[in-house]
DNA sequence: AGATAAGCTACAGTCACTTTAGGTTGGAGA
DNA sequence: TCTCCAACCTAAAGTGACTGTAGCTTATCT
């Protein structure tokens, strides 16, 4: 029987994550002590692990919810589970080319930049200009 | 003078966005008809151009705030602005490292999946363990 | 038995918006 | 001039994925 801070040091999620998961009802409701205390076993840290690792793979919970569910019944095909997984892959791939090319445009701001006054610093005038801007970025975030 | 709308479409900001932006004086206050609706100016429309953009780029409303008041007083050097351009820069340079662990991952997870049954599914395979995870990921998000 | 680290609940706060509800205005066509 | 309705307005709540705080209780160790 695991104690939740247990969890949390094997899993790097912080206690509170912890509870909030079970809150949402991503993790089952521990059982407890006579005290009150959440009490947990070896499956309940393999689900919390596979949680936080498809949340480091940038998995939304809706997506992980989804994912649990499959492997809940495990009967069907794989498809929906490609599918999920796929739909990361592309969002990935976006988020790397839209950064890639901030990533040059800050680089030419850095270096255009050599301790002038404000008055004549690029940094201010390529974020401004919007002619200036050789890449095309389009929608924000996630 | 320039309705809300315009603003709007010009810069591909929701019109609630542009509100929200002025609630928390990001933007300056707009100058109102007789019937209480926002006009702007031209100069409205570049700052939130700029804003845009530098959200776009990845900067936090805070660094943009910082950006703004830096080009809100120019009299000051050039430093700050390119202090705060070369954080950003080194996070950016972060996540794409990050993500391209990521995306590697993902790859072989679909790559690996052929339709088969949940039972023998890669993609929860891959999630569920942890000893198949080649690559670190740490940190989740921004 | 006492100390104290770790646990508990409930609620507020974070960021950067988005949504909803319900009402008002401005400009174009009849 | 009148009417219509898209576009505007405010205020407040909701979103996602947590994080933080206050104030209390429990488990464990010496």
């Amino acid at each position: 029987m695991l104690a939740i801070g247990t969890l949390s040091r094997k899993t790097g999620t912080k206690v509170q994550t912890i509870r909030y998961y079970e809150q949402i009802g991503l993790m089952n409701e521990a059982g407890r002590t006579a005290g009150g205390q959440r009490r947990y076993f070896e499956k309940d840290l393999d689900r919390l692990a596979f949680i936080r690792h498809a949340r480091q793979l940038g998995f939304s919970l809706e997506s992980i919810r989804e994912l649990l569910d499959l492997s809940d019944n495990p009967a069907q095909s794989c498809t929906d589970a490609d599918s999920i997984a796929n739909r990361q892959l592309k969002q990935v791939e976006q988020r790397i080319k839209r950064l890639q090319a901030l990533k040059k445009e800050l680089k030419r701001m850095v270096v255009e930049c050599d301790g002038g006054s404000v008055a004549e610093c690029k940094v201010l005038e390529v974020l401004r200009d919007h002619a200036e801007c050789l890449t095309a970025h389009d929608e924000i975030g996630a």
